[in-house]
Parts: structure tokens; C-alpha cells; sequence
DNA sequence: TATGAATGAGACTTCATTCAT
DNA sequence: TATGAATGAAGTCTCATTCAT
């Protein structure tokens, strides 16, 4: 238990640190210290600065594609399901999970980060899919949509337009018109 | 002369090893043999890493903002536009540029390069906002949109779809289906 | 009682470890492991890593010597003796005492260990060289020759020969014939 | 050449060093200091303390195996060459070449050290047992010995008296009595 | 008394930067 | 001007020792 919970404690503290400084701008000494405890007992508990960024970005993942899940199986049009998501996706970027960051931050991006920023990017994109196709199938979409690419554009414009004001302009999450993106999103630009 | 275009070689070549590595992962020597001299005259054009690597992102950046006028300032409509912009950016990723890795692999991006990189989005933003107030005047979108959103469906659509194909799944630009995706952002899902 | 029956097991797990790995490459819970203790609990017993080497080092230098006077002073001619010497220190080589090699595996065998070392086999020396003397005295051996000498030449040869046949090139003890090396010993090679 | 003649310049500072802590007891600091650079530079032209060490350990024994050979190919009967091999062999340990002990002070001696010393040692002893064999042909000895036992007395009386005063008791090289050691292994003790 | 989690000093190694040639 | 050998600060990781339980 106890050692469970301080497993869990240095994971977090890790995830603090990495997200704000990256894999390599981070020092084993940053996250004892965030975490309170000494240098070596960091090591008791991961054998590795890589080990710990890799299951620090192991743990933030699986808690997200949760997130998404229950996000996206409450009840509604899909009109509903991508507000909630939309404000989910948010609100994660404003307040807690640092993911996205910490898979930029990394000089091994390249290689290994790759697949799981693939990965967790495709699930989410495939729930969407699918939630799109049966949207269509329930005559709520058109018909002659591709659901992979609506998906995209879902996903697309809350990271381009919902993310970045808040990241960038500090914009607060409820700051964002949702039903606005939703309808341009659903009508149309043209 | 030589002088400039040598600053300009090595400015190249430190921007693909940058691409490849990130800035940790990068060491002078090996931008050095990238650009076939000797790692002390890397010092003779460029005072340290950092100023390098800052000088790497500008000039891509730069590079990149005039490629990005270029395109969208060809005759057409908006939608002519976008395919055109959505098949430059592709090709981007696919090819050359590296602006977008190059922001994910510092250390520092938390702090300097949040700036340098919403400074670049804001900037297209703005262009391609710009050009959907034009045709909204023009009667080629409808009048309710909101121009910033509609720019942002844009973008986030191409980043979404089109770089993640070509990134993840290694299909060629040539192989995305422009059409549909204006399509699908003109005309909505809904 | 338990608690000096305790000591001596420590030490003992101590002298295994130390003898496979050398005094750097021995870390304290490899001891503890060892021992089937904790790693704290080897510390009621010794204070220092150093402590417990040396009084692993005397302990074997103790059984070693105490040993050696046994096997020599059994009845019998001074070839008699020899022979048995250098049967038993062959079985001790093959199978338990690891006083030589600790000696070889510690940092600081140019310091302190020198000393233990010489010590150790001076007395050897000292106990074969009293023996020589006796031996000329009853006319066993030629008047002229050096005892301390002749001392060498005995436990030299077992060293050379003996051990390491053993040591590396896994005779068994049984498979020396040290009537042979006796021979040679007493009449000489020329 | 400058280049090379560093390299021979650290192996030999990395020898003394070595031979004085040990593996495990020397810093690469110290075998900084000892060659009169900095730290970083012994890295230019050693991967690793380990490649240093193994590099230091072969060079000695180059040096070694060859001078054996020299001193054991010069003219003369057996005899003569025995008393020059334990001449030598005791300056060595007096003055210079640290093979023996350097051997002796790492903790990976059990392991890959064990198959050198084994090599260097069987060499010699292959040299002399050699040696041997002709001397009988030749017949200087008698036809009755063990050429490998003979070697061994050889051998094992040298290391045993001669190098062990000059060790422990700093005795000098010269006042030993070779010819009465060689007596003494010649015609024997009894 | 026995334990093992916690600690931090210290070692190896990397690499940005300097500077003599 | 061009070079690359030299350097040492700084980071990761190990492990002897302590101490609360």
C-alpha cells in the first residue's frame, strides 16, 4: 500500500516535472525534490530516468483514454458527445494531464514515442469513427461523409482552435463557445 | 559571400540534425560532419548551441510563413486556396521542413518556444482568417461564421488528418483526398 | 551464544562473497542475502564493511595457520611432512579457504593487505624453515644448504605447480603425484 | 605520432595507478592527474576505465612475455638461463612492469582475468618446460624428471623467495643468491 | 533484536566550449 | 580562417550506512 501509494507519488511528481522541462531538461534531483524525497529513493522505486518518463507517460495515457471513453459514452446526439469532448479536451490541457507535452519533450520522439502518440491519437480517432459512422447510420450525419476524415476535423479543430487559445492566450475553458464549433463543424463554412 | 552562404550551410544542416534529434540529442560534432567542416568552425559562425538552434527555428520559420503567402495568395477561390495550402503543408511534412519537430524536441519549449510557435500558427491563422473574411464579403461563405473558427476547422483538419497519415502511416501526399476533405468543411457533416 | 554462533555465520557468508567477487564488488546486501539476513542486521554485528573484510581476512588467516601447524606436525621424515603440506593446501585451494584469493580482490591489498599477507605466509615459511633445520640436524637433509631457502623451494613449487593445475586447469587434488614432486624437490632436477 | 604517443603516455600513468589502487580503488581522476591531464581528455582516447584497464593489463604483458623470451634465449647451459630469468624476474617486481599485481586488484579477476594471468603464466612455464627438455637431451639433467614439474620448481622458488624479499621485505635485487638458489634446485635439498 | 526503506556522497561518462596551431 | 585536442561542469546511477518501526 504504502509503497504502492509512493510509487504512485513519484510517478505524478514526474509527470509534473517532465511536462514542464521535457525528458532531457529534467534532472533526476528536479523530481526527488518534487516529490520530497531524496535522489536515491527515486531509484528504489524506478530503475531508470528512462523507465520513469516511460511509465510516466504509460500512466497519463491510460488515465486520458478513460477519460475520453466515459466523455464519449454518455448519452446524446453526437452534436452532444463532441461538446463534451471538446470540453474535456480543454480543461485536460488547462489543468492536469501533460501528455501532449511530455511526448514533445523527449529526444527520443523519433524512435519509440512515436507508436504510442500514434497509438493513443488512432484509439481516440477510432472512437470517434465509430461513433460518427453509427451517427450516420442513425441519419444524424449525412450520408456521404467519410467518418475517419469527420473524425479528423473533430478532433482537428478543438486542437487547433479550443487548445491553443488556451495554452496560448490563456483563454479559460469555458471562455470557449462550444455550440459554435459544433455548428460550423456540422453546417459547414460554406 | 561564401561567408553567408557557409552561415546558410550550416544553419541547414543544423536544422536537419535538430529535426532528427531534438536539441539534447544533438551535438555540435554531429552537425559539424553534417555540414562537412570541423565542429570548431561551427563556432566561427555561431556563438553557442543555443543561439544556433534558435537561428534553426527562425529560418524555418521564416522559410516556411513565405511558402505558406505564396500559396495562399494564388488566384482562386478560398476553397482553391485551401487544397492548395492542404497540399503544401503535406508535402512539408513529408519532405523538408522540420519547424514542427524542431518545437517538440527542446528542453526548452516550455518557456522560449511556446512563443516562437504560437507566434507561426497565429501568424497563418491570421492569413487564412484574413482571406475567409474575403470571401465571407465576397459571398463564397456564409455570413455567420465565425472567421477565426472557420480558419482553425482549416488548419486543425489538415494537421489532424492529412500530417498524421503521412506521419504515421507513411501514405504520400499525393494520396489524400483533398477534395473530400473541402468537402466535408464546406458543406459540414451534418 | 546464538548471538556468537551469529557473528561467525555472517562472517562466514561474508568470506564466500568476498572470495567470488573481491571486497568493491561485494555490496553489503549480497552478505546480508548470503547470510539469509537482513541488510540492516549485518550491521549489529559489524560496524563497516572494512570492519567485516578484515575480520573476514583474520578469520580464514587463523583456520589457515592453525591448520597448516596440524598438518606439520604429524609424525614422519620431513618428505613425509611435505607431502602432507602440499596435499593440503591443494585441497584447500580446490575446495573452501578463500584467504588467497580475498587477498587479490581488495583496493586496498597495497596497503594494509601486504602486510596480513606477508604475515600469513612468513609464518608458513617460519614453521617449514624450523622444520628444514630439524631435518639437517637428524642428517635427513644435506648440511649446506639454506633453510629458508629450501623452505621456498618447498612451498614455491606447490604454488606453482599444484594450485594452479587446480586452479585452472581443474585437476582434481587426487590427480597430483606428489611423490614426483617430492623427488624432484629432494634430489634436485639436475 | 604526438597522438600515439599520448595514448602510451595514459596507459602507462592508467598502469601505475592500477597497479597502486587497483580496479576498483582508482578514479580516472587520479589517472588524470597522473598523466598530467584533464579528466575529459582520457576519454579521447579510451572508450572506457574498463577498455583502459584491459588495454594497460595486455600492454604489460606484452612487455613481459617479450623480455621472458630475450632473457631465456641468450647462449649458455640451463643454469645460466634459469639464474638470468630470476634475475629478471626480481627487478620486474622491483622496479617496473605491475602486471602481477594489477591482476590481482580487480573484482572482475575471477572472470575474464583469470583466462590472462592463466595465458601469461602457462607461457612462461611452456618457455621453460622447453628449456627443460633440451637440457635433458642435452643431458645437463637427468633423464628421469617431469619437464613441467622442473619448470614449476623453477618457477615457484623464484616467486616464492626471491620475489617475496624484494616485496615484503625490500630487499634489493642484488643481494640474492642465485647461484645457491640455483644449487639448491639443481641438486636438490636432500 | 531485526529489518529494509531512505539517503546522499561519490564515481563514471558526456559534450559544449575554448584555444593553440 | 579552420581545426580538433583538451577541458571540466554536470548528469545518471550505485551502494554503504542510518534509523524508524
Amino acid at each position: 500500500m504504502a509503497k504502492e501509494d509512493k510509487r504512485i507519488d513519484i510517478l505524478r511528481a514526474a509527470s509534473r516535472v517532465f511536462y514542464l522541462r521535457g525528458f532531457e531538461g529534467t534532472k533526476i534531483d528536479d523530481i526527488a525534490k518534487e516529490a520530497g524525497i531524496g535522489k536515491g529513493t527515486v531509484y528504489e522505486y524506478y530503475h531508470s530516468k528512462q523507465e520513469l518518463f516511460d511509465k510516466a507517460v504509460s500512466y497519463n495515457r491510460e488515465q486520458y483514454i478513460e477519460q475520453v471513453k466515459a466523455t464519449l459514452s454518455q448519452d446524446g446526439t453526437l452534436r452532444d458527445k463532441f461538446i463534451a469532448f471538446a470540453k474535456y479536451q480543454t480543461e485536460l490541457v488547462k489543468t492536469h494531464i501533460p501528455i501532449f507535452n511530455m511526448m514533445c519533450t523527449s529526444k527520443i520522439i523519433a524512435r519509440e514515442m512515436g507508436a504510442l502518440m500514434l497509438e493513443q491519437n488512432i484509439r481516440v480517432a477510432e472512437i470517434l469513427t465509430g461513433l460518427v459512422k453509427k451517427a450516420v447510420d442513425q441519419g444524424e450525419l449525412r450520408e456521404d461523409i467519410n467518418p475517419e476524415m469527420a473524425a479528423a476535423v473533430m478532433i482537428g479543430t478543438i486542437n487547433q482552435y479550443s487548445s491553443k487559445k488556451v495554452i496560448f492566450f490563456d483563454a479559460q475553458p469555458e471562455d470557449i463557445d462550444y455550440e459554435q464549433m459544433a455548428d460550423i463543424i456540422f453546417k459547414g463554412i460554406g
